[in-house]
DNA sequence: TTTGACAGAGCTGTATACAAATGTTATATG
DNA sequence: CATATAACATTTGTATACAGCTCTGTCAAA
C-alpha cells in the first residue's frame, strides 16, 4: 500500500525510546518534513499562523529546535516570521507563481540532461502503485488524498535526478508552488483532474518501460505547462486578485 | 532629539546609534553577507572551524543570532555544522562541483529567457568600472581583489535577472562554488587570468550596449565553461583527490 | 613500548527567563 | 458619539546557563 521502498524516513511517534536515541539533525529533518507536508496538504492554508510554542508543546521539546525548524522554511520561502504576530504561512502572488512554474519547466527538461538516474524496476513498481491508487480516486473529491499523491509521485521523479543541487531546487520549487495547487481545486470539476493526473501517470510509466526518461521529463513538463495554463485562465476569467479562493477550510484538529 | 547625533563619538564600534535601530531581519542579512563573503574569499578557507562564541563576540551579540546566521550558511551548502567539533567551512568534491557549474551554465541561458530587466546605463557604467579595475591588476597577484571582483561582476549580473527564484538560485549557486575557483588561481598564471576576465568583460559591455542580454548570457557562459574546464584539467593532470590544493601547499609543517 | 581507559577542554544543542514588537481593547477626552 | 491614547495580551527575538558530544592528552597496565 506504501510506496516508501526509495525513501526510509519512518516518521511517526515522536517519543521512540525503542531505538537510539535519535540525533538532533534526524529529529530535526523529521519534523521539518512534517510540517512542510502539513503546509502542502493545507493543513496549514495559506495565512494560518503556525505559532512555536503550539508546535514545541506538540513535539515536546523547547521552542528551540523548533525555530531552527521554521527558520529553514522561512529560507525557503514556505513561512514568514513576524516579530510580534508569529509565523504565517506564505501564500504566492500570480507573478511569482508563473516565475516558479516557468523556472520548473524548465529545469524539469534539465533532468534528462544533467546525469539523471537509472529508471529501475522499483521506480515503476512505485509508479503502477500511483496509478492505481489514482484510478481509485473518481467520484469522490479528496483534495488531501490528491495532494498525497502528487508529493509521492514528485518523490519518484527527484529520485530519477542524478545532479545533487537540481535535485534540491526542484525540490524546493516543487513546495513552493505544489500548495497553490492543491488551494485551486475547489474551483475545478474533479473528475478532469484525476482523469489528466491518470494520463500523467501512464504516460510516464510508458516512457520509463521503453528506457525514455527524455520521455518521462517531456510528460512532466506538458503537465506543468497544462497546469500554469487552467490556473491563470481561471484567474483571468474570476478577474480575482488574491491567489488563494478559499479562505476557510474546515480545520479538523485530531488528538 | 537631533542633538544626540553631534554627541556620537567615531564610530568605531560594531554598535551604531547614529541612525534608527537596526532590525533583527536588517542584522541578520547584514551579519549573514559578511560571513558569506568572507568565506568567498578565503578569508575563512575550506574546513576553517568558525566558532559560534567568537562570531557572538566580535559582534558584541549573543550565540542565539549568530547560530542562526550559521544555520542559513548550513542550509545553502556553505559551512557543515557539527556537535562537538564546531562550524567548519565545506569543501567541494570533484562530482558536485562540475555538477553545479553545469547547472549554472544552463541557468545562466535561461536568464535571457525568463523575463530578463533591462539594461540600463547604470549597469553599463558598473561594467566599465569592473573593467577599468581589471587591467589594474596586471603582474601583481591579489587573488583577495580579484574575488571582489567576480563577487560584484555577479552583483551586477543578477541585477539583471528578472525572476526572482532564478535570482536567488543563481545566487546560491555561485557563492556555492565561487570560492572553489578562487582557491585553484595560486596553481595558474595570474596573467591569463586577469586577460581572460578582462576580455570576458569587456566582451558583456559590448553586448550591453546593443542592448543584446542573449549575448551577455552566452559570454558568462562561455567563461564557467573555460573555468570549469581548466580545473579538470588541473585536476587529471595532478591527479589529486582533494579540490583544494591551497592546504598541500604549506604541507611541510611538522609538529 | 604499546595500548587502553579516562578525565578534561571546547564545541554545539537545548531549555528557559526576559526583552522587544505588534495587535487589541479599554478608557479618557473633545 | 467619535477619536486618540494608554494598558494589556500574545508573539517572536535575545541572552545565558547547562547538557551532550567529540577530540585529545595523560597515565597506568600489559
Amino acid at each position: 500500500m506504501k510506496g516508501q521502498m526509495l525513501l526510509e524516513p519512518a516518521p511517526f511517534n515522536a517519543v521512540n525510546r525503542l531505538e537510539k536515541r535519535e540525533s538532533a539533525s534526524d529529529r530535526h529533518q523529521r519534523i521539518y518534513e512534517i510540517i512542510r507536508e502539513r503546509i502542502s496538504l493545507l493543513h496549514y492554508p495559506p495565512h494560518t499562523v503556525i505559532g512555536e510554542t503550539e508546535l514545541a508543546s506538540e513535539f515536546n521539546i523547547s521552542r528551540t529546535p523548533i525555530r531552527r525548524v521554521l527558520q529553514r522554511l522561512h529560507f525557503e520561502g514556505l513561512v514568514d516570521i513576524r516579530n510580534g504576530i508569529g509565523t504565517v504561512v506564505t501564500d504566492i502572488d500570480i507573478k511569482t507563481m508563473k516565475e516558479v512554474y516557468d523556472l520548473r519547466m524548465y529545469l524539469t527538461e534539465l533532468i534528462s540532461e544533467l546525469s539523471p538516474r537509472a529508471i529501475t524496476p522499483a521506480h515503476i513498481q512505485a509508479m503502477e502503485a500511483l496509478l492505481t491508487r489514482t484510478r481509485s480516486m473518481y467520484d469522490e473529491r479528496n483534495s488531501e488524498a490528491y495532494g498525497r499523491l502528487c508529493n509521492e509521485l514528485h518523490d519518484v521523479l527527484i529520485s530519477l535526478i542524478g545532479s545533487v543541487p537540481l535535485r534540491e531546487i526542484t525540490d524546493n520549487l516543487y513546495y513552493r508552488s505544489a500548495r497553490i495547487w492543491i488551494t485551486f481545486l475547489p474551483n475545478l470539476i474533479w473528475n478532469e483532474i484525476i482523469s489528466e493526473q491518470e494520463i500523467e501517470t501512464s504516460e510516464m510509466i510508458s516512457a520509463m518501460k521503453r528506457d525514455d526518461i527524455r520521455g518521462v521529463v517531456q510528460v512532466r513538463r506538458l503537465y506543468l505547462h497544462c497546469t500554469l495554463t487552467r490556473i491563470s485562465d481561471y484567474l483571468k476569467g474570476a478577474g480575482s486578485f488574491s491567489v488563494s479562493p478559499i479562505r476557510s477550510i474546515q480545520s479538523d484538529q485530531h488528538n
